[in-house]
DNA sequence: CTGCACGCCTGCCCGC
DNA sequence: TGCGGGCAGGCGTGCA
């Protein structure tokens, strides 16, 4: 899926057409998909004012003046575009103006504005669901969540205590949403390069010093690549469509066989598979 | 409890 | 050009 910085993108985006503005319609056009939509989902967001918008891990948290909140995640393929009108609209006219959907557009989000958020999802790994806002962070799918790596809680003593015992490679466990939340394949190989660590290392072996180089390492790359509006590979696209270009600043992720660009390192990356999931390492600096 | 394979889906790319 | 296999950014379930 789209990982923490694409989410980060993706909710910057949306903030300025959904924040402070009423859902004038919504066009559900399927029934669900990883999980059935909640019930009554339309009748719950049509005339609703946001009235406040988070992001926690790879979710984006949607507070309705109601007191209910939208938790919306995009899965491997989600996306959400907006469509803005060509020119003013008056409520109550807002087809007259929009663009064609496409294939795998299932939800539909019509602002009072005449802006639409358009969530497409070709594999329908994406979920939707609405539950009060004061209960929000108790939500199934977020009360296991570590800590937000980019947060103050995620620190050296953290990491060290929380990789204690894990007999697991580093890879899996900084993949488990449950040690720190928000991280995914791509961001992980990169942050482990970054830090020559090896993720193959069982967790419990890394020593401190390591653990903690990881910390500030995993900050930078989130934050370059939130800079630079995510990654895109098959399927992200920011709100506007475009394409984030933190792929092009990969060192690991997806350059098998290539060079290894660590300075005075004359090794080349490898890929190998843990639990699945491809790795991309250097054999020669990741130790 | 931990660690891991599997399944959910569709689309794309590669080799034959 | 067509077809089968493998692959893909996530995550919950169920098993050992």
């Amino acid at each position: 899926m789209p990982e923490l910085p694409e989410v980060e993108t993706v909710l910057r985006g949306l903030v300025p057409v959904m924040q402070g503005h009423v859902i004038a319609n919504a066009d559900i056009r399927r029934s669900g998909l990883r999980w059935p939509f909640p019930e009554h989902m339309r009748e719950r967001l049509v005339g609703q004012p946001v009235v406040g918008m988070h992001r926690r891990s790879k979710y984006i948290l949607v507070d309705l003046a109601s007191g209910e909140t939208l938790i919306v995640h995009l899965g491997m393929t989600g996306r959400m575009t907006i469509h803005l009108p060509k020119q003013a609209v008056k409520p109550g006219r807002f087809h007259q103006s929009l663009p064609n959907l496409e294939k795998h557009d299932h939800v539909v989000l019509e602002m009072e504005t005449g802006a639409r958020v358009v969530f497409n999802d070709a594999r329908r790994f994406g979920a939707m669901d609405l539950v009060a806002t004061t209960t929000a962070s108790q939500h199934r799918l977020l009360a296991q969540l570590g800590p937000e790596p980019l947060g103050n809680s995620f620190d050296q003593p953290y990491l060290v205590a929380a990789l204690k015992g894990r007999n697991t490679p580093i890879k899996s466990a900084l993949l488990d949403q449950k040690l720190v939340a928000g991280l995914g394949n791509i961001y992980v190989c990169e942050a482990l390069w970054r830090a020559h660590v090896l993720p193959t290392r069982r967790a419990f072996q890394l020593s401190a010093t390591n653990a903690g180089s990881l910390v500030p390492v995993i900050r930078d790359v989130l934050t370059e690549a939130i800079a630079a509006g995510g990654s895109s590979l098959k399927d992200y696209r920011r709100t506007d469509g475009e394409l984030g270009y933190f792929q092009h600043s990969f060192a690991a992720y997806g350059r098998e066989g290539e060079p290894c660009q660590t300075p005075g390192c004359d090794g080349q990356i490898s890929r190998i598979r843990q639990s699945g999931r491809s790795t991309f390492f250097c054999r020669t600096c990741q130790r």
